[in-house]
DNA sequence: AGAAAAATAAGAATAGTTCTAAGAAATTCA
DNA sequence: TGAATTTCTTAGAACTATTCTTATTTTTCT
């Protein structure tokens, strides 16, 4: 937190309370928040807060490379993830996981995509199925019969 | 197309010329229309459809496994393309291709979730970059200097 | 501390999408 | 075929997510 907060003032940020309470809450909600759920938690600390404030830092945010922004259905959602990584939604619980990749270098539809001449700087993969909570559950339903 | 109007018939879907409009637009336009490109489209011809027509027309035919609704920026595309496969999006040109994907079974991050007890049951890969064209003019550029 | 620059708040504005109610069209079936 | 029923369309209101605007407040710099 610290280290963050050290890195964004030495690139000349203005670290408001405001902005301190929207990366505190990101790195404690890893959980792809979208900007409503981030406006509605810091509310309760900073009652004031506008929306606006909190898409212009996730804005801000972003262009500094500091947060991911990942689009899965109607609203955006913020991501304090930023190595390379791909996510898992779940059909049954809605829940989104980070799924760290490694190994995207050597899958195979990459180089078919560079065969026919496209240059891919980077990519973003969305599963979807049964996370692995989830998925224990149909077994045991399944099992049971 | 008379096969797909045949298709939904069967299923006992009625085909109204809004309908088949949205559909014929589709299988023409495989560019990722926005709702409201095909609503533009169509007014031409049937200059009293509403969007609402068109909104509930997608929303039909995505039920039906006719087309694919996906998710890049602010506003949702449709996509006519029924094969499993990928998106390039060109960081210059915009444009949205489609790449086609026979590989994506043995691709290694696959096997990571798997073994990390994910139930993989589709995935929708984005790739971002320059397309052939766009990155055939960067070269140039990049040559005359 | 005081001037200048930057950030915030509140609400208006916009864009994309969904909902609603009434009428129109299509389908069913006698 | 024609009346009854179901389904679809339209127009506009409503809603949601996001951006813009302007005045005020806070921060920074000297």
């Amino acid at each position: 937190m610290d280290e963050i907060i050290k890195r964004l003032k030495d690139k000349g940020i203005t670290l408001t309370p405001q902005r301190i309470a929207i990366i505190e809450y990101m790195m404690n909600n890893k959980n792809h928040p979208t900007a409503d759920e981030i406006y509605n938690a810091i509310k309760k600390k900073y009652w004031t807060i506008s929306v606006a404030t909190v898409y212009s830092t996730l804005e801000l945010l972003e262009e500094l490379g500091e947060i991911q922004k990942i689009y899965t259905d109607s609203s955006a959602r913020y991501d304090w993830n930023k190595k390379p990584h791909h996510h898992f939604i779940c059909r049954k619980c809605g829940k989104i996981y980070d799924i760290e990749d490694e190994f995207t270098e050597i899958c195979p539809i990459i180089s078919v995509a560079k065969e026919q001449g496209y240059k891919i700087e980077s990519i973003k993969a969305y599963f979807y199925g049964l996370c692995p909570k989830c998925a224990n559950e149909e077994k045991k339903k399944g099992d049971e019969k």
